[in-house]
DNA sequence: AATTCTGCGTTTTTT
DNA sequence: ACGCAGAATT
């Protein structure tokens, strides 16, 4: 699809107010977006006076790349979380922070929220996911807990956070609405930095990112989204759908561009998706089309288990590999849950098949690759209790929780390095004092490597080498290997960084999808919700079984299941496959499964059937 | 008081 | 199979 059809153009040629493109699946969405960027620029606007904010850092940095080589021009392409942490860096001591604040991982504000309920008292374990998701819901809609107890952990909380001088993921949009909220001067010089906003998947925003852009464009309403509906997989994150469905009435005049024709699946596959989706009730009624043919019918296959299901999937692979000549990174396997993607490794494996998976446990997220940047953190944010409790117990230097938690007491707004250098009035042995004073000693001489100038690599490394870490990881001789080649890792990453405080900026922002490995000639294996945006010609939707797909947590809102579902229907190009099993080992236990419903609502017409040949 | 050992529950999706 | 919390051990 080189150039742009009617429809694609009454959007690309969009200028000034409101508007909102429905690009449904595989209708360009993009392209809209970088040929609106390009036009824009084409009509003399400046590249500073663009802003476009993406999902994911990858789509932005494509997205950026892409008009970058189209128009030369680099204009500022970045997710909401990203936007907000560049914003508050700049000015948040407004709401009273200081700007040299660090940004929590979901794992990292997990460890605040224990001690917070431990120093309340709280001991089941449940109440922390409880709390967790409560506390995250209520700084996603901007609002205060009305749960009195719920209260009284928030505050607790978000003064912990503080005085760790630390945010949270939703702090970042959080925060950034409520400076927006409070100083409307502050906001004017966004407001003016950034005189066209656009935004792409729009159907996920939650409350604080609407408010977020709602602010940012309120002078002059040069607002161009883009989304789907049918697409809005996200509502337990805190996305609402009726952000998009309502922009009519949010943005009064608001130009309204649908974009229904599909330039990526053959019909059988866009007919079934069609009947899917038209299951659910409050939507835009939207059909797609596509000029591609009718292609081959959709694969319908179930195993007996799910073994059997893997061996059906990883012979399909094969087929088409041998047959129909498409490369292995042309085909993906989609399951609703992390824990499915075991069978089909283990399959893939011994069919010798190549394979990759995206998402899952990031890089970022391994234990090695976490001890290593709490030292890191520490250089540079010594108010950092969390990194610090990471780093003095790895390796083992005999501070132990009672000590960690007399030292809490002791904080006082000072730094936890302050507090080792200077534990006066603390309960200690000779032994620990001499630990924490050469901890806090180890800390500075970092610090000093840094402000000599010395290469983000050499820090990493000298701090691999001054802390002992290696010795650590001997303990588990098994996996020695593989822990060090990710501290090489961790070293070549350090080695593409300028400075210190920017290699932890952007690796606190980045996520597992964003790493995902271009180039390998591996069939791709991953969530549903990893696949937005993506497309292949060869799909396979497995697992799909009444209680894992839809999901039994998941069943007082089986729309967006279905809509989790459409997502993965419509990624295929030219072969769609749709696999269960009716027997599986699920949470430790042998179950009898039931084909998804979702099955029954996809006419016969555009299905096949398979059964395996023995 | 710190470290090591043991047994249990676990798994929905993630910026 | 993995991480975590509580028990046992030093």
């Amino acid at each position: 699809m080189e150039k742009l059809n009617d429809v694609q153009k009454e959007a690309r040629d969009h200028l000034k107010g409101p508007c909102l493109v429905l690009a449904g699946a595989g209708s360009g969405k993009t392209r809209i977006i970088t040929h609106r960027m390009q036009h824009l620029l084409e009509q003399g606007v400046h590249p500073s006076k663009i802003i476009a904010v993406t999902f994911t850092n990858k789509a932005a940095g494509e997205m950026q790349r892409r008009v970058e080589s189209m128009c030369n021009e680099k204009v500022l392409t970045c997710t909401f979380h990203s936007l907000a942490a560049r914003i508050l860096r700049e000015s948040i001591h407004f709401l009273g922070f200081r700007r040299d604040y660090t940004i929590y991982d979901e794992s990292d504000s997990e460890k605040v929220l224990k001690g917070v309920l431990n120093t309340l008292g709280y001991h089941e374990k449940k109440d922390v996911k409880k709390m967790r998701s409560a506390i995250s819901t209520c700084k996603n809609d901007c609002v205060e807990p009305d749960d009195s107890s719920v209260l009284t952990v928030y505050r607790l909380y978000n003064e912990r956070l503080k005085s760790y001088n630390a945010l949270d993921f939703d702090d970042l949009l959080f925060l950034t609405v409520k400076l927006f909220d409070e100083h409307k001067d502050v906001l004017a010089v966004y407001q003016n930095r950034w005189e066209y906003v656009l935004i792409d998947e729009y159907q996920d925003t939650n409350t604080a990112q609407y408010s977020m852009a709602k602010h940012l464009v309120s002078s002059h309403n040069n607002i161009f989204v883009v989304g789907d509906p049918d697409q809005s997989i996200y509502s337990w994150r805190g996305a609402n759908i009726q952000n998009i469905l309502h922009f009519e009435q949010d943005y009064p005049g608001a130009r309204v561009i649908t974009l229904d024709q599909n330039y990526r699946s053959t019909n059988n596959i866009l007919k079934a998706a069609n009947s899917l989706i038209a299951n659910n009730h409050s939507r835009y009624q939207k059909d797609l089309w596509s000029g591609l043919g009718d292609g081959e019918k959709v694969g319908l296959y179930f195993g007996s288990n799910d073994r059997e299901e893997a061996e059906f999937v990883a012979d399909k692979i094969e087929e088409h590999g041998r047959d129909d000549g498409y490369r292995y990174d042309e085909m993906v396997v989609f399951y609703r849950t992390n824990a499915q993607s075991r069978v089909f490794e283990d399959t893939l494996l011994r069919w010798d098949i190549p394979y990759v998976i995206i998402g899952g446990l990031s890089f970022y997220q391994r234990r090695e690759i976490k001890d290593i940047l709490a030292y890191l953190r520490l250089i540079v944010a010594p108010m950092d209790y969390v990194s610090f409790v990471r780093a003095i117990n790895t390796p083992k230097r005999g501070i132990g929780n009672a000590t960690l938690e007399r030292m809490h007491d002791a904080l006082n707004g000072r730094s936890v390095l302050d507090v080792c250098r200077n534990p006066d009035g603390i309960k200690l042995s000779a032994k620990q004092k001499k630990a924490l004073a050469e901890f806090a000693r180890l800390i500075e001489e970092l610090r000093d490597l840094m402000d000599k100038g010395e290469t983000v690599a050499i820090i990493i490394r000298e701090a691999i080498e001054r802390s002992g870490y290696l010795n650590v990881l001997k303990t588990d001789l098994e996996t020695y290997d593989d822990r060090v080649a990710n501290l090489d890792e961790l070293i070549a990453k350090g080695a593409e960084s300028e400075n210190l405080i920017e290699f932890l900026e952007e690796l606190s922002l980045r996520s597992s999808v964003d790493e995902m490995s271009e180039s390998d000639d591996a069939v791709r294996l991953m969530t549903l919700h990893n696949g937005k945006g993506l497309e292949f010609n060869v799909s396979f939707v497995v697992g799909l079984e009444e209680e894992l797909f839809p999901h039994i947590n998941s069943l007082e809102d089986v729309e967006e299941e279905r809509r989790l579902c459409y997502v993965g229907m419509t990624r295929a190009k030219q072969r769609l496959y749709m696999t269960g099993s009716y027997y599986r080992v699920m949470w430790g236990s042998p179950r009898v499964m039931r084909p998804s419903r979702f099955l029954h609502e996809i006419p016969a017409e555009y299905l096949k059937s398979y059964s395996m040949a023995h």
